[in-house]
DNA sequence: CCACAATTGGAATGAACATTCCACATTGAC
DNA sequence: GTCAATGTGGAATGTTCATTCCAATTGTGG
């Protein structure tokens, strides 16, 4: 009768596993050490590959893979290769790991504080998307429009309209002309029928869409007023009547969503543009 | 014999088969749009996931997943999601010299990327900051107190309007009763004059700080009215009327502050609230 | 040199998977 | 209202895959 193998406990997260390999490094069997060093050096092929594409590449057998992750307390190789894949999906936030922890005690914490830090976990997610989603080109692009209007008109309904009353304050602040619409219902029409083509719009709209904001965009794109929008999805309505259009994917918790980096963007539009109209 | 389908040859890299989604979405039919909406907002579940279970999350069969990448000139899915998974590669890398840039000089950029990443890094800090000052007693001891509350008096002008106004937005979607104050000049005080100490206020202020805010939450603090209070600064005058105030301090970026970290506070607030009532 | 254990290669297996196919539903034309 | 065409759901299919198992090989202590 043999010894019982221990049934240890696999990693829960990528570094945690990274560090046993690189712990048990010396003590594996020749092939193993093979495949130690193969996974270290290219996480994104075991991420994507097949067992069979993997071993392949690294020169073992298939099965020397599943026996690779079972010495690390995995049921399997694919066990193993989830945690290289969320690897790759989280690697664009630090956070990660932060939020993690927070879950982890979370069940010890008042509900109010895990729901605190979920909407700070998601706001620095949400930022992290947002700085990755923008080129930088056609964020100078919108500027540039935006700053050669003579007016601008600021489209927000509903739940984007805290971001265009923020940017109205701000550019009431910076001597920017605008135009808040939506504010007081009935005269909406009635403000953007004055606009002319050396005027520009900035639109902002998130699903559900406002049709409103939609059709009062779609009405200035047709009279040749240049429109830039900040929208949630490439579907919006809006981003086909738009020059220079914007998608920002707030992260949710619990199905509710901050507005932290439709915030960030919209700060950074507004003093770019005053900055831009200041030099120019 | 109906016609012969043109064997169109398949998108080869991401954005080619983004454009290509964007330009067809009109004309597919509903279950393919549907498709097409999830695929363009949730890419990394495309990447990772099986037939199976991104069908499951998009509300389709698999057979819809395979038909629509035939539709774009794929074999079937599989080839499809290899670009998907190319995307994921090769954003992670491009963020992470982006960032490196960030850190570098910013003198070869335009100005505007230079003013976007200021203020993305500018969020950022301020999220870290907020989460380390806001105390979770404290957090869940306000939670407690506007969730008793009949009404919910919000109390901002200028700065702080427009996380005032979203949480309006939100109060409203979650059946919470409030009242946003400021919203037209005038009848503010009457409106005031209405609460009683069964009800409650949430006042925000930043400064330089509105007098009228201040002295409103002073008057219902007065009046055995609950206040609590979002302020930037412990010598804020709300301060010393609050039952329980935080401090929120946002970075700046060339001395202009997003209200980034504080839409995130707001929205944990609100959602808490609501949460706090719903259980009970 | 032998006995024994540990390690490895590779075929066998069964599960998971993408894909196909067909019956049914929906749409639009006449 | 009827019919054709298109679109859709879901079961059937054949393939690919991870895993297991066992024989072969290598290493090791006596």
């Amino acid at each position: 009768m043999s010894e019982i193998t221990a049934k240890i406990t696999p990693p829960q997260d990528f570094d945690t596993l990274r560090a046993a390999i690189l712990e048990r490094r010396g003590e594996l069997p020749k092939r193993l050490t093979q495949v130690a060093a193969y996974a270290l050096d290219h996480p994104d092929d075991i991420a994507f590959g097949t067992a069979a594409s993997i071993a392949l590449s690294a020169d073992v057998q298939p099965s020397t893979l599943v026996r690779f992750a079972q010495q690390f307390g995995f049921d399997g190789f694919s066990g193993l290769q989830l945690l290289f894949r969320a690897r790759l999906r989280e690697r664009t936030s630090s956070y990660e790991e932060r939020l993690r922890a927070l879950e982890q005690d979370g069940a010890a914490l008042a509900e109010s504080t895990t729901i605190f830090n979920g909407f700070i976990a998601a706001a620095h997610r949400s930022i992290d998307t947002i700085a990755a989603a923008v080129e930088p080109d056609a964020f100078e692009r919108a500027v540039t429009l935006l700053a050669n209007a003579e007016t601008i008109y600021l489209i927000a309904k509903r739940r984007s309209y805290p971001i265009s009353s923020y940017m109205a304050y701000a550019f009431g602040k910076l001597k920017v002309r605008c135009q808040l619409v939506g504010t007081s219902a009935g005269i909406d029409d009635d403000l953007l029928a004055m606009a002319t083509p050396s005027d520009a719009a900035f639109a902002i709209s998130f699903s559900p869409y406002a049709s409103e904001s939609a059709a009062q965009a779609r009405a200035l794109a047709a009279r040749g007023i240049p429109v830039v929008s900040l929208t949630d999805s490439a579907f919006s309505p809006l981003a086909e009547c738009s020059r220079e259009w914007f998608e920002v994917v707030e992260a949710d918790h619990a199905g509710f969503r901050s507005l932290s980096a439709s915030m960030a963007f919209a700060m950074a539009l507004t003093v770019s543009i005053a900055e831009k109209r200041r030099r120019g």
